[in-house]
RNA sequence: GGAGAGAUGGCCGAGUAGGUCGAAGGCGCUCGCCUGCUAAGCGAGUAUACUGGGAAACCGGUAUCCAGGGUUCGAAUCCCUGUCUCUCCGCCA
């Protein structure tokens, strides 16, 4: 969420940038809800204030035939409030809602382009590697070792689930050990198991409500959600906070399952596991001072990165254009892997900074000193990986010609010792 | 799922025949004084949001005692609904 403030005084600059986005108009209608806010606020306070001192007297005078005209006239006055409030909460309403559904406003360094044609390539690692042998996809590489059964898991649910087994399956717990790991004891991550499910609020704290409910898995009686990443329960850890300073940065990293509708995807990567209803992740989360937030952006990518360096899969970097960068981004990279079996490269990572738009949208404040006002904070996110991307990654590049796969050395000891999966 | 108890400021904790309660008291914290030894004492201060004025320091208004409604001239205090926490019973990984 933007700062009212921020908007009334900058409207036009606001509205230039976020046009950079793509969309038409982000801003009308704003200036006259504000203005009808601010008046209606006047209004109704004037005649609180009125109402608070005489009932202030005629709390002190004990007999209370004197003031019966008082009273009278002070139950007018609270109709008069009563009116002005319904209209004041539904124009609260209006302009709450308005600013809920507008974006965030891109960082100075995105990119401004319309879309991902547009995204702009940083540095990439690694070289593509070319197969002495056609290459395999990993849904025909998955099936034939017998890790990957795609038909099982259509039955069990449907399209877009799949029924992982043996080496396949603890492949992907390899991963997420890996993962969790590294980033624990090598980069500092405090790591979290948070709940999978979450409320409204939450949701909206992170800006997947109210503009995004299709693209979630809805339970029906409690009002929750299945996360669609644990960026949400995550960055809510600290909803309505105010953090110490020196508690600054807060750094998380989190295994978890994402569920996702994948609503308007349909017919987009229907084999594999490149696009699943459900799919592991490792995420990274930082909270931090403003003035930090550029840089940890930088280093947090560098977290994702090394697990990519580790497992020796080239990668690039790109930044992602204002066209491009999600609801709540300011700037985003994404890591792309490479992939053989479809000769491109494909998104593992994704890596932004959403500056105080999330920390304001979930009260998520610090103050610089203990008589300082509070200020919100800066919140980030990364995966630090997409597991079923890198399980996919690691098939495609390292398949051999007979059809079995290496496992990457930094795996093994999370694989019992094992060194290559072979047909059975 | 059944029965009961409770939700007050950074923390603890008063406050139920409605008014003088933004809220006693204690702790913590900040500043000052005193003192000279790792302490105690004394004084002052110590919530958040919105909003008006001011260049600013700051000053004023409104709201907030879990949340949302209601009664009333007036509610932390009364009524209704919801959420959460705790205890007991049942069930259960």
């Amino acid at each position: 969420m933007l700062d009212m403030k921020y908007i009334r005084e900058n409207l036009d600059e606001t509205e230039r940038s976020l046009r950079t986005r793509g969309g038409e108009s982000y801003l009308g209608g704003f200036r006259d809800l504000d203005e009808r806010r601010r008046t209606l606020l006047k209004e109704g306070e004037t005649l609180k204030a009125l109402r608070n001192t005489v009932s202030d007297e005629i709390g002190r005078t004990k007999d209370k035939s004197l003031v019966q005209d008082k009273i009278v006239e002070m139950r007018e006055v609270s109709q008069k409030i009563k009116g002005l409030d319904e209209e004041l909460n539904q124009v609260d309403d209006q302009l709450n809602s308005f600013l809920l559904t507008v974006p965030n406003i891109p960082h100075a360094t995105t990119p401004v382009g319309i879309s991902e044609n547009d995204n702009v390539l940083v540095r990439s690692w690694g070289e593509p590697v070319t197969l002495p042998f056609k290459a395999m996809a990993h849904w025909d590489l998955g099936e034939d070792l017998g890790i990957l059964d795609f038909e099982r898991g259509a039955k069990i649910t449907g399209a877009r689930f799949t029924l992982y087994r043996g080496a396949g399956a603890r492949l992907e717990r390899a991963l997420i050990n890996f993962m969790l790991d590294l980033h624990g004891d090598a980069h500092g991550y405090q790591e979290v198991l948070p709940p999978f499910m979450v409320n409204r609020d939450s949701m909206q704290g992170t800006g997947q409500l109210p503009k995004f409910e299709d693209d979630l898995f809805k339970l029906v009686d409690p009002d929750f959600f299945m996360i669609p990443t644990a960026e949400v329960p995550v960055t809510n850890i600290h909803r309505g906070e105010i953090l110490k300073k020196s508690d600054l940065p807060i750094s998380y990293c989190a295994y978890t399952p994402c569920f996702r509708r994948e609503a308007g995807s349909y017919g987009k990567d229907t084999r594999g596991l490149i696009r699943q209803h459900q799919f592991n992740k490792v995420e990274l989360v930082k909270f931090v001072h403003p003035s930090e937030s550029d840089a940890a952006l930088e280093t947090l990518t560098g977290h994702a990165e090394k697990i990519l360096q580790l497992l020796k899969l080239p990668y690039r970097v790109m930044a992602l254009c204002s066209g491009d960068i999600g609801f709540s981004a300011a700037k985003t990279y994404d890591l792309e892997v490479w992939l053989p079996g479809q000769s491109c490269y494909r998104e593992i990572s994704s890596c932004s900074t959403f500056g105080d738009f999330q920390a304001r949208r979930a009260s998520i404040r610090f103050r610089e000193d203990e008589k300082a006002k509070p200020e919100f904070v800066h919140t980030l996110n990364g995966s630090g990986l997409a597991v079923g991307r890198t399980l996919v990654a690691i098939l495609e590049n390292y398949q051999q010609e007979d059809g079995s796969v290496l496992i990457p050395e930094v795996l093994r000891p999370y694989m019992g010792g094992m060194e290559r999966i072979s047909r059975l």
